[in-house]
DNA sequence: CGGCTGATGTGACCTGCATCACAAAATAAT
DNA sequence: ATTATTTTGTGATGCAGGTCACATCAGCCG
């Protein structure tokens, strides 16, 4: 059995064949085509998602209509308005394909009889959590003491097929520069 | 028994005394001074720190020398360089106290020994590596769209108790603006 | 094919905030 | 108390990056 999702949690925790099979009992599959969303602002966040194939981007958008993407979700990743999701409110945020995207689909009630039934794969999802945690803490570091333009260069670095497939409006509205501002650099 | 540490977990899951006693044998306390270091940068991280008194600022110096708080704790707050203290690696921030603070301590062993035998714990350390997350991207999505001044007026809202504590040098350390700029906003 | 919508580049101009400089309070240290 | 040391305020000046405006170019759909 040769799954993503199964070697990405392999990574952290070995799995046997059966308890691959339990885990994967409590998913379902969606495909969404680019421009859909996965979940809209207002709304309750009902999944969880990991990115099979495709592209997501997590938007907030202020009441004069500006977007500011506060995350982007490739191949591997998990992806969700993580306080509705865990807590029931509603989504302050929407998750919109950028691509066709296939995606598995966890509730929070699959996700506690999960935890409930495989004890172990909870240490998974607190390291999933807590390198999460750390990443979104070193951006903010990066915000504050770096330059719009050197995080730019971060970002080419650290993501180089990121910046390949996403245009680079939404680019900027992810670095928090102006299009036009992002547009000059680097020429 | 009422020890500052169970009401905290309690409001997470339910502990029985023994439960708590298991707990609290596996952290140790420690007294700091104003101006010590909990954690220095370039040295591991050797524990997880949960504040019982006092305040601490977690903090990133530049080669020049200029200084980001990347966080603050007070009471009730759980602080370290996680990335150093789960990985082993040497911490790239330093955890200095602001006021005289007195910790309990847990090392990375210890942890993991108290996940083996109270399994039920590790859903209190997910529940609050999710809300650390939740709340460093939000604090993301305010850098995208509000200006200086908005920040600290909604720091000023949000935890008046920090702003009383902290000299205004440090929360403009914090909010990424200078301290001449902050000055300048209230009067 | 031809019309549309969205992505990108570039100029002109404006503004929020940084930086430098100096002074006055307020705390801490001896 | 009396030095230090840190904190805070305020002016003057400069720059990174925002905003507006317009032009080009690519991809998409009837």
């Amino acid at each position: 059995m040769n799954h993503p999702l199964r070697e990405h949690i392999e990574k952290v925790i070995p799995l046997r064949d059966e308890e691959f099979k339990l885990i994967l009992g409590h998913f379902s599959t969606k495909k969404f085509k680019k421009h859909q969303f996965l979940i809209q602002e207002g709304e309750p966040a009902k999944y969880n998602f990991f990115v099979l194939s495709g592209l997501l981007k997590l938007v907030f958008t202020e009441s004069s209509g500006k977007q500011h993407i506060v995350a982007f979700a490739m191949e591997d990743w998990w992806e969700s308005d993580f306080f509705a999701w865990y807590t029931g409110a509603p989504a302050t945020m929407s998750l919109e394909c950028l691509e066709d995207t296939e995606v598995l689909c966890i509730t929070l009630d699959d996700y506690h009889a999960l935890c409930n039934s495989l004890q172990k794969i909870e240490r998974f999802f607190l390291e999933k959590s807590i390198f999460g945690f750390v990443s979104a803490q070193r951006r903010i570091l990066a915000m504050l003491t770096s330059s719009a333009q050197e995080r730019y260069e971060r970002l080419l670095k650290q993501y180089p097929s990121l910046v390949q497939r996403v245009p680079k409006t939404q680019l900027a509205a992810f670095l928090g520069v102006s299009r036009e501002t992002l547009s000059r650099f680097s020429g």
